[in-house]
DNA sequence: CAAGTAAACGAACGGTCGTGCTAATTTGAA
DNA sequence: TTCAAATTAGCACGACCGTTCGTTTACTTG
């Protein structure tokens, strides 16, 4: 890797952290700068614009997403098994960054703003909850959840308990939290057992 | 009521639409100003600091929050009908505010954010989920729900949903997510009904 | 009508924002 | 070791931020 490569990947790691506690239009290129100990010019010059700055950002947590909660989930043994698997890594994902999940923050930040931010953000969402669905159905295969599950409609309530989970724990930093986003998925799980 | 009290709704007012579309930390004197068709000092005076500005508009939408969304539900008969008319009312909520609801922007803005704001917010959320967990209360006294039902445990899940919701529709703006928000709290009900 | 208060104004402050330039430095291949 | 290309720094800009100030206009009260 060229060292250019080298100092935007660890520039993108500092900026992700940002954005998570103030969010992408909070997350500033003088800050930013000076986190990384480089010249707002020679920090600048890599992505020519603030919005280049927060795509690549952005893309950047795509990457981490997928390595530490879809491929860990889907290492987990097929059906009601992985379904669990992902929620609980996508509790663990919480962990990775200091500000919590980005996408939450994004999301309400961009819900009002067309752009390619918006965009972007949009089209991930749909491949998440593309995601659960596909996973919950490997588990109406493995005959764990009934027929007549709807696979869209467990994947919008699978997501819905981790934007409370995460607004519970962050808000009211409770330990409740986790006791409570463990009994719903659990009544979610045995409200769809075959 | 004083001209100044009048003029400053107006400015709450007109506040409280800004502060749904674009948060309470994108909310500029300047342009609120220019909304309100005022000078910045003029109406800067009514508020002397940015965050009491943020704070009266908070408290503003709070007044809101309860015509529209508390006060109806009450009006319903006890039991699992008030619930569900909380739900809807909550579903309506949404539509008062250009930008949708202030508390889940709020939510994430000020999470990692310690001051008055994030204060503020922590006690209308709890308030909120009080809200709901007496309500229920009421459907477990009226013999609708199991007695055995956790009610802060529903207001968890329930107040879940009202934010998958709201990020379902303001991101992928699609139909879908008042049919999936019904058929969410429909299956909640039917999981905790006696 | 006069006096006094309340409300709104315009101009300016120091700061920070994103973004151009140009110059210096570092890097990596010949 | 040399040299072009890639990378970083320095400096300046216009715009907007929240805030303060002194002044003017609009109301209320005697």
């Amino acid at each position: 890797m060229s060292k250019g490569q080298d100092t935007k990947t660890a520039i993108l790691d500092e900026a992700l952290q940002i954005a998570s506690q103030v969010g992408f239009e909070g997350l500033t290129i003088g800050q930013l700068a000076e986190r990384t100990e480089m010249s707002k010019s020679g920090l600048f010059a890599h992505f020519r614009s603030k919005e280049q700055l927060q795509l690549q950002t952005l893309e950047h947590s795509r990457r981490w997403f997928i390595d530490t909660v879809i491929r860990p989930a889907l290492s987990a043994p097929r059906g009601e098994a992985r379904v669990r698997a992902l929620f609980d890594a996508w509790l663990g994902w919480e962990d990775v960054l200091q500000g919590g999940c980005v996408y939450v923050t994004a999301a309400v930040e961009y819900d009002d703003r067309p752009g390619a931010m918006r965009d972007a953000l949009a089209k991930h969402q749909q491949e998440w909850l593309e995601s659960i669905a596909t996973i919950v159905r490997t588990a109406v295969d493995e005959g764990d959840f009934r027929d007549d599950t709807d696979p869209d409609q467990f994947a919008f309530e699978f997501h819905a308990l981790t934007l409370g989970f995460h607004q519970f724990v962050r808000l009211l930093d409770d330990d409740l939290a986790v006791r409570r986003a463990r009994a719903s998925i659990d009544r979610l799980v045995a409200c769809y057992h075959s």
